[in-house]
DNA sequence: GTAACTGCAAAATATTTGCATCCTT
DNA sequence: AAGGATGCAAATATTTTGCAGTTAC
């Protein structure tokens, strides 16, 4: 398990303490995390506009990867150690339950590849499951 | 292939002309809508808001379905004849082009079963690929 | 010391809501 | 005629931008 500190040095990202603090929220947290998620956790004084960037030169440096989904907003959750700076690997599921409303990376299901129509060629593939989740199984 | 007319008809929407229009340029369209692509298209005498509720009750009686993207967008597209309200059958996989980023759906690829850990239960997956489609290939 | 990060203010965008009016059935 | 759909106004929410001050290295 890295630290806030260490992943910051890794992507080469200037350590202040507005990106220790988010980056401790990611790591306290199971599952992803929409923008007003990590707002909501953060004390107060910390401007909006800084979560915005800090975010997104956590996506660009591929400290976190964002997660698609149908309800206009972007999740965002922390990449394993395989990511490098502008090239995710973050092919891996992401479980939404519909009872908790969680998203959680299922870092150990891959996303299988398919075979597509003549002439489309791709080179990266994200999956979103619905469900429940472990917690909320009945 | 159906009229509008017939598509609202079948999915018991009252037939009006800000969905007869708006179903109309999902019909013309080759592909995935972004709610700005159909204000677009839309002769300037469309109210904003209208195209939010009719969107929002095309969605809701399965005549179109959503599209998660990770730009903070969500995409529309029409749902072919095996959809129903409430409950949708789109589990055909997204494509979206990075050259023209146009977004299509792939009728004939399913969403394949993915085998998930131990306690979670799936009912429904969306997969969405990357790369180039066949008219952006080179 | 310099470049990068941050906060603040403000603009631009996007989304939602209430209500009066009009249209569909 | 009744219920639903629409337009308008306005409230909310979200995201982006510029700039000046501060901090990290």
């Amino acid at each position: 398990m890295q630290t806030n500190i260490e992943i910051l040095r890794k992507n080469k990202l200037s350590i202040t303490q507005g990106r220790l603090v988010i980056l401790d929220i990611f790591l306290q947290t199971e599952g992803a995390l929409a923008h007003a998620d990590i707002e909501k956790k953060l004390s107060s004084n910390f401007d909006r506009v800084t979560v915005y960037r800090t975010l997104q030169s956590f996506v660009e440096k591929g400290v976190i990867h964002q997660i698609p989904t149908t309800d206009n907003t972007i999740l965002y959750a922390l990449c394993k150690e395989n990511c490098e700076a502008g090239h995710h690997h973050d092919e891996h599921v992401h479980f939404v339950c519909v009872e908790c409303e969680q998203t959680t990376c299922l870092e150990n299901v891959i996303v299988p590849k398919v075979k597509l129509p003549r002439g489309f060629k791709p080179f990266q593939a994200a999956m979103i499951v619905k469900g429940h989740c472990v917690s909320c199984k009945y």
